[in-house]
DNA sequence: GCGTTTTGGATTTTT
DNA sequence: TCCAAAACGC
C-alpha cells in the first residue's frame, strides 16, 4: 500500500547533495511523483499544480537514474501539442537521447504500432487513416447499399454509435442485442460489420480502429504483446481522466507484465464523456492496479485565492470525486465578478467594456479570453468586437478541416495511392469537369463487378465506349493527370508536387474565378498548405502527419483577445477570463441534462470548473436574462452553477431588476411545483414591472430551464397590430403554429413566439 | 450536369 | 439566424 502523505518523502535522491536540475524546484508532492519510478502510480494533479513539469521531470528521472533507457519509455498524451511540449522539455533536461522516447498521442502511437502489424487484421501497412468526413460518406454508402432510411437513421448518429463502440473496445462480434437497441431497424450490428468490412476492403482505418485493431492483435497474438511489453517497460499517461475503455484496455495489456504505469490526471477536469472518455478509469485506478501509489498535487501555482476558492466550492457539488483540496500561497486577489445582463447584446457590450478598461490598465489582449459553452456563442462577441474595432481571434475550425484543404489533400492522397476511393470520389468532379452522377455510377458498377478500385475502373472505362464522348474525353484527361502526377512523385518534392497539382487540375483557377467573398481566404489557405507540405521530405510522411495532427491554428498572437469554447480552453491559462452565458439550459446544457441526467450535470459542472481555473487573476462570470437563440427570443434563469459559488468570494453586478436568484434547480423530469414562486425568472419580473402592458402570465419552466411564457389563449391572425417588448410595434404577416411572422415598424421582419407579443 | 431554391437542423470535438 | 445538404428546374 502506498498512499503517500505529502509530507513524507521517500527517496534518497531528494536529499542528495547534487540534486539534478529538474528536482530542485519541485514541491514535496511533486518530488514523490517524480521519484517513485516503479510500479503503478496515480498522480492526481489539480488544475495549475505543475503537471507538465512533473511529467517531464519524471522522464528525466527515469533516464538519469538508469531506471529505463529512453527507448524503453512510452509516454502518451491526447494532443499533439502536449506531446510536442513534453518532448521539447525532455530534450532540454536530458539532451538528444530524449528523442528516442516513444512519445505521442494515443492515436499516433497506435497508428505506428498498427502499421507494423497491419496484416494481422487484414490491412496493409500503408493503410489510409480516414477522417470524419470520409467516415460519413462511407457509412452513407453502406447504409444506402443496405437500403436503410437515411432520414430515419441519420448516418452521423449511426457513426457516433459505432465510434462509441470502438471507444469501448467492442468489435462487431461483441455487439449484443441490448447494445444495438432498435438503431438502424435493429440491424446496427450487421451494419457495423459491413462498415468494418468496407474499411478493410479500402485498406483504411478510422480513428477508433487505430487502437481497436491493436487490442485485437494483442489479444490474438501474445507473442507480439510480449514484444511490446519487453520493449516498453515504463509507461506514462497524461490526462488519464480522459481515457476511454479501449485506451484503458490497451494500457492495461501493455503494462500487465511490468506494472510500471504512471497515470497523471484530474477527475475534476474530465469533460469528454460524450466522446467516450470514462471518468471511471481514474476513479477505479487503485482497484485496477493493486498496490498503486497515489500522489495528490494540490498546490496551485496559477490562480488567486478567490478564484481557487470559487472553483473548489463549485466542484464540491459533484459526487464521486477522488477529492483534492487545492491551496495557494498567492494572495486572494480580486473577487470574482458575477454579472447579470438584460440580454446577450448587453452582455457582449459590457464585457468588451471590461476588456477596454483592462487594456487601459496595461493588460495585454493576448492575456484575455472569453470562454463559451458552444461555438455559436462566439458570434455575439465577434459582432461587438468588430463594431468597436477590438482585435480578437476565434479558435475554432481547424485548418485541415476546411473544404479547400480537404480537396487538395484528396488530390494528394489519390496521387499517392490510386486505390483511395474516397479521395477519388471527392475530387472526380471537383473542379467541375462534367463528370457527374451518371459517369460515377458507371465507374462504381465496373469497380464492383471487377473488384477493383474506382480509379482503376476509370482507367478501364475510358478504353470502352460506354461513356458519352464528352465525359470520356474529360475522364481520360483526369486519369492521365493523376497518372502523370504520380510519375513525378519521386522526383519532385512534395511541395512542388502539390503546387503542380493545384495549378494543373484547375483547382486554384476555380477559386480565383469564384466570386464569393471567402474565395481569397481559401486561396490563402491553399498557399499555407503548400508551405506546410514544404516541411516534409516525403508525401507519405506529410499525409500521415495531417491525418493524425489536426492541430488548431497557432497560439494567440499578441494583441488579440481569444474567443473559444470551454473544451478548447482545457490546458490553457489566461490572466483574465470571461465566462458568459451562464444560464440554465445553455450552461448546463439542456441537451446534456436530457441525455445524461445527473452524470451529464456533473460533467457540465466540471466544464465550469475547467473554465474558472483557466484564470490567473481576473474572472468575470455573467448571464443574460434574454437571448436570441436560433432566431427566437428566449428567456432564462441564471445557471444553477452561479448559485453554487461561494458568496464571500464574489461581487455582484446586476442590471436593474435582475438577481442571481439562488434557487434550487429542478432536475429534468421532476414535476415543477414552483411556477410563479419568487426567485423564478428575473427576466419576467423586469418585463412585468418595466412594461405593464405586456400580457405576462406566470412564467412556465421549459424542460431544461429555459423559460417560456405560458402558451397564451390569445390567438393572432394575419393583419393584427401587436406590441413586442424588444421590437416595439408591428403587424402580423404570418402565423405558423405558435410562431408569428411580424413586420415590425422599426426592427424589421422577425419570427417570434406568439406569447412574446400582445395585441395593441 | 449544373445552378438555384428550399428545407431542415443546430453542443461540446484532444485524434 | 444562419448554414449546409437535398430538391428542383433548366
Amino acid at each position: 500500500m502506498a498512499i503517500f502523505d505529502n509530507s513524507e518523502i521517500k527517496n534518497e535522491i531528494v536529499d542528495s547533495i547534487s540534486q539534478p536540475e529538474w528536482l530542485k524546484e519541485l514541491n514535496d508532492a511533486q518530488k514523490i511523483a517524480v521519484t517513485n519510478l516503479n510500479g503503478p502510480l496515480l498522480v492526481l494533479s489539480g488544475a495549475g499544480t505543475g503537471k507538465t513539469r512533473v511529467l517531464t521531470a519524471r522522464l528525466a528521472q527515469l533516464i538519469a537514474t538508469r531506471t529505463a533507457n529512453p527507448f524503453n519509455i512510452l509516454a502518451v498524451t491526447f494532443t499533439n501539442k502536449a506531446a510536442r511540449e513534453m518532448r521539447k522539455r525532455a530534450v532540454e533536461l536530458v539532451g538528444p537521447m530524449a528523442e528516442q522516447i516513444t512519445l505521442g498521442t494515443f492515436h499516433s502511437v497506435g497508428a505506428q504500432m498498427l502499421r507494423r502489424n497491419a496484416e494481422l487484421v487484414g490491412l496493409k501497412s500503408n493503410f489510409t487513416i480516414l477522417d470524419t468526413d470520409d467516415q460519413l460518406r462511407l457509412i452513407k454508402q453502406v447504409m444506402e447499399a443496405e437500403e436503410l432510411d437515411l432520414k430515419r437513421w441519420p448516418p452521423r448518429i449511426i457513426l457516433g454509435l459505432f465510434s462509441r463502440w470502438k471507444d469501448r473496445g467492442l468489435t462487431p462480434e461483441k455487439i449484443t442485442k441490448s447494445e444495438t437497441g432498435d438503431a438502424a431497424q435493429g440491424r446496427a450490428k450487421s451494419l457495423y460489420k459491413s462498415y468494418q468490412d468496407r474499411l478493410l476492403s479500402l485498406n483504411a482505418a478510422d480513428f477508433g480502429d487505430l487502437l481497436l485493431h491493436m487490442l485485437t492483435i494483442f489479444n490474438e497474438n501474445p507473442d507480439i504483446l510480449l514484444k511490446y511489453q519487453q520493449k516498453l517497460t515504463h509507461i506514462m499517461v497524461d490526462e488519464y481522466q480522459d481515457t476511454n475503455v479501449a485506451q484503458y484496455l490497451w494500457l492495461r495489456l501493455m503494462s500487465s507484465s511490468h506494472k510500471n504505469l504512471c497515470c497523471v490526471g484530474d477527475d475534476d477536469q474530465s469533460i469528454y464523456g460524450w466522446r467516450g472518455a470514462e471518468v471511471g478509469n481514474i476513479l477505479k485506478f487503485e482497484k485496477d492496479f493493486p498496490g498503486a501509489g497515489i500522489v495528490r498535487l494540490e498546490q496551485n501555482y496559477r490562480s488567486t485565492g478567490h478564484i481557487l476558492a470559487t472553483a473548489s466550492k463549485l466542484i464540491s457539488h459533484n459526487e464521486g470525486r477522488l477529492g483534492k483540496s487545492l491551496f495557494t500561497s498567492a494572495s486572494d486577489g480580486e473577487k470574482i465578478q458575477v454579472a447579470g445582463y438584460w440580454d446577450g447584446t448587453e452582455e457582449a457590450r459590457n464585457i468588451s467594456g471590461h476588456i477596454e478598461n483592462l487594456i487601459k490598465n496595461g493588460q495585454l489582449l493576448s492575456e484575455m479570453a472569453v470562454l463559451v459553452r458552444a461555438g455559436y456563442q462566439t458570434r455575439e462577441f465577434e459582432e461587438r468586437f468588430i463594431a468597436i474595432g477590438l482585435p480578437y481571434r476565434v479558435v475554432g475550425t481547424r485548418f485541415y478541416e476546411r473544404a479547400e484543404i480537404r480537396d487538395a489533400l484528396a488530390y494528394l492522397r489519390l496521387v499517392y495511392q490510386q486505390s483511395d476511393d474516397l479521395a477519388f470520389e471527392r475530387i472526380i468532379n471537383n473542379p467541375k469537369r462534367g463528370l457527374g452522377e451518371a459517369t460515377l455510377q458507371l465507374i462504381h458498377q465496373l469497380s464492383r463487378s471487377k473488384s477493383i478500385s474506382l480509379f482503376s475502373a476509370a482507367t478501364h472505362l475510358v478504353l470502352s465506349d460506354e461513356l458519352k464522348p464528352q465525359a470520356k474525353r474529360s475522364l481520360i484527361n483526369f486519369v492521365n493527370d493523376i497518372t502523370r502526377w504520380h510519375s513525378t512523385c519521386s522526383s519532385n518534392s512534395p511541395a512542388e508536387l502539390a503546387e503542380t497539382i493545384l495549378e494543373e487540375s484547375g483547382y486554384t483557377t476555380m477559386w480565383q474565378m469564384h466570386k464569393s467573398p471567402d474565395a481569397p481566404g481559401r486561396l490563402e489557405n491553399l498557399k499555407e498548405l503548400v508551405t506546410a507540405i514544404g516541411e516534409f521530405e516525403s508525401l507519405s510522411g506529410f499525409l500521415e502527419h495531417i491525418s493524425l495532427v489536426m492541430d488548431n491554428e497557432a497560439q494567440s498572437k499578441d494583441g488579440e483577445v481569444t474567443l473559444m469554447t470551454l473544451h478548447g480552453a482545457k490546458g490553457l491559462e489566461f490572466e483574465t477570463v470571461f465566462l458568459p452565458g451562464w444560464e440554465e439550459g445553455i450552461f448546463p446544457s439542456q441537451r446534456t441534462l436530457e441525455e445524461n441526467g445527473g452524470a451529464g450535470l456533473e460533467e457540465e459542472r466540471r466544464l465550469a470548473y475547467v473554465g474558472i481555473t483557466r484564470a490567473r487573476r481576473n474572472l468575470f462570470i455573467s448571464f443574460a436574462a434574454n437571448r436570441r437563440i436560433h432566431g427566437l427570443w428566449q428567456s432564462a434563469i441564471p445557471s444553477r452553477f452561479i448559485s453554487e459559488l461561494p458568496e464571500g468570494n464574489l461581487t455582484e453586478d446586476m442590471e436593474k431588476g435582475l438577481s442571481i436568484g439562488r434557487v434550487e434547480p429542478i432536475m429534468i423530469g421532476e414535476a415543477d411545483t414552483r411556477v410563479g414562486k419568487p426567485g423564478y425568472g428575473p427576466a419576467w419580473q423586469r418585463m412585468a414591472s418595466s412594461k405593464g402592458s405586456v400580457n405576462v402570465s406566470a412564467p412556465v419552466r421549459g424542460d431544461g430551464g429555459i423559460i417560456e411564457q405560458k402558451r397564451q389563449q390569445v390567438s393572432f391572425i394575419v393583419g393584427d397590430r401587436v406590441f413586442h417588448l424588444k421590437f416595439g410595434m408591428g403587424n402580423v404577416e404570418g402565423v405558423e403554429g405558435d410562431k408569428l411572422d411580424i413586420q415590425f415598424d422599426k426592427a424589421g421582419r422577425k419570427k417570434v413566439i406568439a406569447s412574446f407579443v400582445s395585441h395593441k
